[in-house]
RNA sequence: GGAGAGAUGGCCGAGUUGGCUGAAGGCGCUCGCCUGCUAAGCGAGUAAGCGGUUUAAAGCUGCUUCGAGGGUUCGAAUCCCUCUCUCUCCGCCA
């Protein structure tokens, strides 16, 4: 949520900067009812004002034994007009909050402007792409071929998008969210968590799901209830509407948690495979951070999740998406891309973002700089670290042999029994 | 599922015959005093949000907020209704 104050001190700015989202108009009756509100405003404080000082002087006539039955009518005269007035204020405030809650974050200056991920810019190369002797398949061929993916069945129990894992399937799964968890938390700092997979409507609010993205989620019939769309949504708010000390922070935390995402809107991509699932793995991590140091900290969160794709050896980019493919609630976002033969190309398997104040704003998570100041919102950045299901995708494409064996990398085999290679 | 208790400021915790209670007291924190240093002690200060005033900040000032929403009343933390959550006991259960 952007901060109206700014929004009504300096509209043109603002409005110049929804711009690179390619949005325009949205402010216009933003400030007309904020106009509006504050007319309405002063006339019912004042009005209160007045019945507060004539309740206190009705008390006081009582005691002193003074017949107060004619101020009593006319307080009560203008209690129905507070009444009317407090209602249409009310009515203005939600059309306000509203506007507010459906307005994405603005770009930070260093993000490229444009419509698309046409324009996002490649920062950096780690790797080269896998060469192979033989002609490579892609994990959807690989992984049935190993009997270690099923997607008919997956599909006879759940529909399109699940899969099934099976042996050392599941075994390599597992073994990599626990390869990315004890990192994370033994090397880069982050808190463990394992938190709910199911959170309410407040939480969907809070980090920007919703209002605007509901058709994306799965909702449980008949309550205020979402199934995850990614750990970033109990992390962040875990800290909702708290009020943390400055030596609270940094606060860094990590989950594993299945990811539920309905996929509206991308029928037809990304069919085949694991690559894009209603259901899938993923370790999140978090972080909530003093305002100014939170580009800084993006870095090293991106450099947190880069690291695992070194130690398994898999090539990848690092790409500043552009102002237009920056998600909803991000000012600033970096994907990594592996590298996945079957496809010929780089897929994102991380998105590592930071939302400043968006999301605290929004979820009221506050902090106090100092003793004696006054309260700040926090800066909250997400990422995954990473994707689990890609990470099986990738390494199964990578390692492939050409006897249809796939190699386990290396720091994966202490998580495996030791094992080497998954054969058939 | 049944019975009961509760939800107050950063934290703990008073306050329910409705009215100088935005809220006693304590902890924590800040400043000052004291002290060779630390601790202890003493004194003062310390909620947030939204408006107005102001070039801005500070200050001053109004309104709102005692789990959420509604109601009664001139006036509600206090009375009534609905909901949510927490705790205790019973039942059921991985």
């Amino acid at each position: 949520m952007l901060d109206a104050k700014l929004i009504r001190a300096n509209p043109e700015k603002v409005a110049e900067d929804l711009k690179k989202r390619y949005l325009t108009g949205v402010l216009d009756n933003f400030l007309v009812l904020d106009e509006k509100r504050r007319n309405i405003l002063g006339k019912v404080e004042d009005l209160k004002g007045f019945r507060n000082s004539s309740s206190q002087e009705v008390g006081k006539m009582k005691k002193e034994g003074k017949d107060p039955a004619e101020l009593m009518e006319k307080v009560r005269q203008v209690g129905q007009e507070i009444k009317d007035l407090d209602e249409e204020l009310k009515n203005i405030e939600n059309q306000l909050e509203q506007i507010l809650l459906n307005i994405p974050n603005i770009p930070h200056e260093s993000v490229p402007v444009g419509e698309d991920d046409k324009s996002n810019v490649e920062i950096r190369k780690w790797g080269e792409p896998t060469q192979f002797s033989f002609p490579a398949k892609a994990h959807w061929d690989i992984g049935p071929d190993l009997d270690i993916l099923d997607f008919e069945r997956a599909a006879k129990l759940s529909g399109a998008r699940f899969t099934v894992y099976k042996g050392m399937g599941a075994r390599l799964e597992r073994a990599i969210i626990n390869f990315y968890l004890d990192l994370h938390t033994s090397k880069h700092g982050y808190k463990e968590i394992l938190p709910p997979f199911m959170v309410t409507g407040d939480c969907m609010l809070g980090t920007g799901q919703l209002p605007k993205f509901a058709e994306d989620m799965f909702k449980l019939q008949g309550r205020d209830m979402y199934l995850v769309p990614t750990a970033e949504v109990p992390l962040t708010n875990m800290y909702r509407g708290e009020i943390l000390e400055a030596a609270d922070l940094p606060i860094y935390v990590t989950a594993y948690t299945p990811c539920f995402r309905a996929e509206a809107g991308s029928h037809g991509r990304d069919t085949r495979g694991i690559i894009r699932q209603h259901q899938f793995n993923k370790v999140e991590l978090v972080k909530l951070v003093e305002p100014d140091k939170s580009f800084e900290e993006l870095e090293k969160l991106t450099a947190d999740a880069e690291e695992v794709l070194q130690m398994l050896e898999l090539p990848y980019r690092v790409v500043l998406l552009s102002s237009g493919d920056t998600g909803f609630s991000s000012a600033k976002t970096y994907d990594l891309e592996v590298w996945m033969p079957g496809y010929n190309d780089y897929k994102e398997i991380s998105s590592c973002s930071n939302c400043v104040d968006f999301q605290a704003r929004r979820a009221n998570i506050r902090y106090r700089p100092a003793p004696k100041a006054k309260l700040q919102y926090v800066h909250t950045l997400n990422g995954s670290g990473v994707a689990i299901g890609r990470t099986v995708a990738a390494v199964l494409e990578n390692y492939q042999q050409e006897d249809g064996s796939v190699i386990v990398p290396e720091v994966l085999r202490p998580y495996m029994g030791g094992q080497r290679v998954i054969t058939k």
